[in-house]
RNA sequence: GCGCCCGUAGCUCAGCUGGAUAGAGCAACGGACUUCUAAUCCGUAGGCCACAGGUUCGAAUCCUGUCGGGCGUACCA
C-alpha cells in the first residue's frame, strides 16, 4: 500500500521534470507515512518539503505541481479501472495527503484469511543464521523474577526473528564450572555436615537458601550417612555435581512451565574438557593478543575500544569467567552463526565492551554481535520495595510467580514495557486476575470473536468458524471497520520493526491498540446483523482480527483462549 | 571521576530511523447491559515532553552541557 503511494509520487515527480515544471531531476528517497490524524488522510508524504532546497522552490508550490501531475496521470489506479485514491490535497507546511477509497482496504481481510498463521511473517531476515542466548543463569539456585524477564524477552525475540525470516537458534549457556560451582558444593557439604550433627559455622559467602538444605538431605538419603565421613575435597566435588544437576533440572522445568524453550543447552565445562579454551588462549597468544604481566595473562581489549586490558588467566593459574566467554563466543561463530545476540541483565553492561573487543580481535565485525540489556525488575509488594538476595536465600522464584499469576499474565507483563526501562513488578498487583491485567483485555478479544463465530455457525450464517475467503467485503464501510482494517494491515510492519530493533514490546503495544479498536467496534456495531450479507462481511472482518490477535500473542508466547 | 539505561498526565508507561493538534492503561468524575461474553464501551478532566543551549523549514525525538534516579566500574561470577 505504501509502495503504491510511493510509486505515484515518484511517477509524478519524474513527469513534472520531463515537462520542465520542476527544475531538478534529483529525486531523493521518498518517505510515505501513515498519518496520525484521520483528517490528514491515510498516507502523507513530506516530499515537497525535503526537496524544497534542491528545487529551490517553496514547498507549497512543489506540492501543487506534484498534485497536478498526479491528477493528470492515470496514477491512482491499479488495474486501470478502479480508482483507489479518492482525494489528494496539500496541508500544513507542504504535506501531500492521500485519501484512499474504502475498497482499497478490503483486500487486506482476504489476505489475512488466506495467509492465516503466516500473516505478518516476512523474509527480511533473509534466512540469516542468528543465535539468541538468554537466561544462562548459574545453576546455583532456582530462577527468580529477574531471570523471568530475560527469559521472555529472549524467547519472544527468538520467535519474532523467526517470523521475520531469520534462521534462529535459542541457547542457554550453563556456567557449570568455576568458583560459584565450588561454592555451591561447599554450601551443600556444610549443610550436610550440620545435618550429620557437626557444629559448623556457616560462612557468609555460601548459599543460604532452604533448597541447599534439601539437597544435603537428599544426598544423605541417597549415599547413606557414611557420606559425611568422606574426604572433604572429594565430597564437595560430589555435592557440587549432584546439586548443580538437580538445580539445572529444576531450572529446565521452571522454564518449560513458563513456555520458554531452548534448542540447545551449552556447557561451560565442555570448553575445558575439549581443551577448546586452552587452544583459544594459545591461539590469541600466538597472535600477540594475549600477553603476560605480573604473573597473569591479559587480553589486549584496550586496543579494541575497552577501557583497559583484561585478565584471562590469574596469577594463581585459574582462568577467569572472561576467558571461557571468549572461547564460547568464538565457538558460536565457528558453528556458523552470522550474528549472535546475548540477552543480559543490565548489571552486566560493563561487560559488553570486552566481549565485543574479543570478537573484533577474532576478525569478526562488531555488527555481528548484539547485546540486549534487560533493565532490572524492581520487585514490589503492595507498592513497597521487596529486596531479594540469592545468597541470603530470600527471593521470590519464577516458579512462585508462574504458579500464582499464571504463565500468560506473567509473560505479558514482562513484555509490556521496553526492556530499556526498569520494570516495576508488584507481586500483589500481578496476582490479581481482574481487569487491571492487560492480558485479559487482549485475550478477551479472541474469546469474544470465537463466541460470535460459534453463534453464527449455530444460526447457519456460516458453515464453519474458520474460513479462507471473505464475503461481501465491499459492505464494510463504517469508519470503525476501515480503521480496524488499517490496524490489521499494519501488523507485518510492526513485526518487522520489532525484529529490527529487537524490542518485543512493540508487539504488546500493537495488540493493545488492536484490541481497543475491536472492543470499540464491537460495542458500537452488531456483527450478526439482520442483513445476512452484512453479517457475513463483518464475520470475515472479525475472523481476520481473531487471527491477527492469535498470531501476535503467539509471538509473545501467550495463549489465545477460545473461551474465557 | 568514567561508562550504560532512564527522566513524557496524579501513578505506571508508549511515542524517539526528526513532521502537522504528544497517546494509552490505572486512579478521579459522569454515562451505557430485556440485544453477538459489561474481563467491555462512550464521555469529562488532567501536560513549560527534567532544565539550558545548538542543528533544522520543523525537535518529545538528533547533538552538547547541567540536574535528578537506577546500575556498573576486580587477577568476582
Amino acid at each position: 500500500m505504501k509502495n503504491f503511494i510511493k510509486n505515484i509520487v515518484t511517477d509524478a515527480a519524474k513527469k513534472a521534470f520531463e515537462e520542465k515544471v520542476l527544475p531538478s531531476s534529483q529525486i531523493p528517497e521518498i518517505q510515505v507515512e501513515e498519518t496520525k490524524h484521520e483528517s490528514h488522510g491515510d498516507f502523507s508524504t513530506n516530499f515537497a518539503m525535503t526537496t524544497a532546497s534542491i528545487q529551490k522552490m517553496a514547498p507549497q508550490k512543489i506540492a501543487q505541481i506534484l498534485i497536478s501531475a498526479i491528477k493528470a496521470g492515470n496514477t491512482g489506479t491499479t488495474d486501470g479501472s478502479e480508482i483507489l485514491v479518492e482525494k489528494v490535497e496539500i496541508a500544513g507546511p507542504g504535506f501531500i495527503n492521500f485519501f484512499l477509497a474504502n475498497k482499497a482496504w478490503h483486500p487486506v481481510v482476504d489476505n489475512i484469511l488466506v495467509q492465516d498463521k503466516l500473516y505478518g511473517s516476512s523474509d527480511i531476515g533473509k534466512n540469516e543464521k542468528v543465535q539468541v542466548e538468554f537466561v544462562s543463569a548459574n545453576p546455583t539456585g532456582p530462577l527468580h523474577v529477574g531471570h523471568g524477564r530475560g527469559a521472555v524477552v529472549g524467547d519472544s525475540v527468538g520467535s519474532i526473528l523467526s517470523f521475520a525470516g531469520y534462521n534462529v537458534q535459542k541457547e542457554y549457556y550453563i556456567n557449570d564450572s568455576g568458583r560459584q560451582i565450588r561454592t555451591l558444593g561447599t554450601s551443600v557439604w556444610l549443610r550436610l555436615l550440620q545435618r550429620a550433627g557437626k557444629e559448623i559455622d556457616f560462612p557468609d559467602d555460601c548459599y543460604r537458601g532452604d533448597y541447599i538444605k534439601e539437597l544435603a538431605q537428599k544426598i544423605l538419603e541417597q549415599y547413606g550417612s557414611k557420606f559425611s565421613e568422606k574426604d572433604e575435597t572429594e565430597a564437595i566435588a560430589v555435592c557440587a555435581k549432584y546439586a548443580a544437576d538437580k538445580i539445572l533440572n529444576g531450572i529446565k522445568q521452571d522454564l518449560t512451565d513458563f513456555g520458554v524453550t531452548f534448542d540447545q543447552w551449552f556447557s561451560e565445562q565442555s570448553l575445558y574438557d575439549s581443551k577448546r579454551l586452552e587452544k583459544t588462549v594459545d591461539d590469541f597468544k600466538s597472535k600477540d593478543l594475549i600477553y603476560e604481566k605480573d604473573g597473569a595473562l591479559w587480553f589486549r581489549t584496550q586496543g579494541f575500544g575497552d577501557e583497559k586490558d583484561r585478565v584471562v588467566v590469574r596469577n594463581n593459574g585459574l582462568t577467569t569467567y572472561f576467558a571461557s566467554d571468549i572461547a564460547y563466543h568464538k565457538e558460536k561463530y565457528e558453528r556458523g552463526f552470522d550474528r549472535v545476540i546475548d540477552v543480559w541483565g543490565a548489571d552486566h553492561h560493563g561487560y559488553i565492551k570486552r566481549i565485543d573487543a574479543s570478537i573484533v580481535a577474532s576478525g569478526l565485525k562488531s555488527e555481528q554481535f548484539d547485546v540486549i540489556l534487560v533493565q532490572l525488575v524492581n520487585l514490589l509488594r503492595n507498592g513497597k520495595p521487596f529486596q531479594m538476595s540469592t545468597r541470603a536465600g530470600q527471593f521470590v522464584t519464577l516458579k512462585d510467580i508462574v504458579d500464582e499469576v499464571g504463565k500468560d499474565a506473567a509473560r505479558f507483563l514482562f513484555l509490556s514495557r521496553s526492556h530499556d526501562s526498569g520494570l516495576d513488578f508488584d507481586l500483589e498487583l500481578a496476582k490479581q486476575t481482574n481487569s487491571e491485567n492487560p492480558v485479559y483485555y487482549v485475550q478477551y478479544v479472541h474469546a469474544r470473536i470465537t463466541g460470535i463465530l460459534l453463534k453464527a455457525k449455530e444460526e447457519k450464517i456460516v458453515s464453519s468458524i474458520d474460513f479462507k475467503k471473505g464475503e461481501y467485503l465491499d459492505l464494510l464501510n463504517e469508519p470503525e471497520e476501515i480503521r480496524l482494517i488499517k490496524i490489521l494491515n499494519a501488523f507485518k510492519e510492526n513485526v518487522e520493526k520489532s525484529a529490527k530493533t529487537l524490542h518485543p514490546h512493540i508487539i504488546f503495544t500493537y495488540l493493545m491498540n488492536l484490541a481497543s479498536a475491536f472492543h470499540g467496534y464491537y460495542n458500537k456495531h452488531k456483527v450478526l446483523s439482520d442483513d445476512i450479507k452484512l453479517a457475513k462481511a463483518r464475520l470475515s472482518l472479525v475472523l481476520a482480527v481473531k487471527k491477527v490477535i492469535r498470531n501476535g500473542l503467539t509471538l509473545l508466547g501467550v495463549s489465545a483462549p477460545e473461551r474465557m
